[in-house]
DNA sequence: ATTATTGCAAACGTTTTGCACTACC
DNA sequence: GGTAGTGCAAAACGTTTGCAATAAT
């Protein structure tokens, strides 16, 4: 299983928070930074939507809303810290954004596993798409759907096996 | 504007859901026709959402409840004749399958136009993707959110006009 | 005649909203 | 002390579902 973000990122995150919120004259409350932490203590491969966010947090020790976990991750996003994602036909999903390098998604068909990829050819389409739709392109959503040539694939044998 | 799709396409996409409907021993229902033809009625690069769509049709000779709209079209994605998007925060939103290459989509970020294009390099991404974490890779959705960079893009001006 | 498909309205799950209360500045 | 932000519950929204009525085979 792939490890948590490194202490140093979280701490990163916390200064960036801090600086937003600073320059746009927010407060610093508790719940925002306490979403924060929750996020960035994803392994790095997983991905979590607002309802199972909110049951984790619930499940510890904090005592947070529904509606402050939209808030919060909705102002994370804003402001570059956390990264938002509408796959196919699900709820959005969330995972920090300075931990690793900007990755795309590839779906697995039959066992709905979410898997990283990072190719640079995409900088060169975007480069010329922006020249010639004359657009400055800020952001880019790349999701491939595909199904697993792995023989046993552990993923699609545990699902089998809990349904 | 875009013209709409040619009558030539429509007879063809006619035709697919015709065997479609008989290989799956199917009914071939008067809504499920007239949804295929509404959608294939639409200018080359817009998109519908299902309430736009009903809205639409009920507004015309049509009587459709929205449940129909809603199975029709998931029926027509299914087979091939209607293509799914699900754009940023949006939702879901359809366009005919048949009528122009298969091709990505750029949203403005100010005037939430959405612009086509094709760019070949996506097709050696995904080989290569699809080589390297073992999947056989069938569909990809691939969306551009860019700023506007020509000077006063009639779609701005539009959108501003009008609020 | 049989039964898949429709239309309607109610139910569903996710997200947003309104408002009184709380805690940050 | 003033007000941005919270918690809660209700509302809103897109979509799905159950079921009786309808129409395709």
């Amino acid at each position: 299983m792939s490890e948590p973000v490194k202490k140093e990122v979280l701490i990163r995150a916390r200064k960036i928070l801090d600086e937003y919120l600073n320059d746009q004259n927010l407060r610093k409350t508790t719940e925002r930074y306490a979403v924060l932490d929750e996020l960035y203590k994803l392994p790095q491969d997983e991905h979590i939507d607002v309802e199972s966010l909110f049951l984790k947090m619930r499940n510890k020790e904090y005592t947070i809303s529904r509606a402050t976990v939209y808030n919060s991750i909705d102002l994370l996003v804003e402001c570059g810290l956390v990264v938002k994602h509408n796959f196919k036909d699900k709820n959005a999903l969330y995972e920090p954004a300075l931990t690793y390098e900007h990755h795309d998604h590839l779906v697995c068909n039959e066992c709905f596993k979410i898997k990283e990829f990072l190719d640079p050819a995409i900088e060169d389409i975007k480069a010329r798409v922006g020249e010639s739709l004359s657009s400055k392109i800020k952001l880019h959503s790349l999701v491939f759907y595909g199904d697993c040539t792995i023989s046993n694939c552990e993923n699609l044998q545990r699902k089998q096996a809990t349904s």
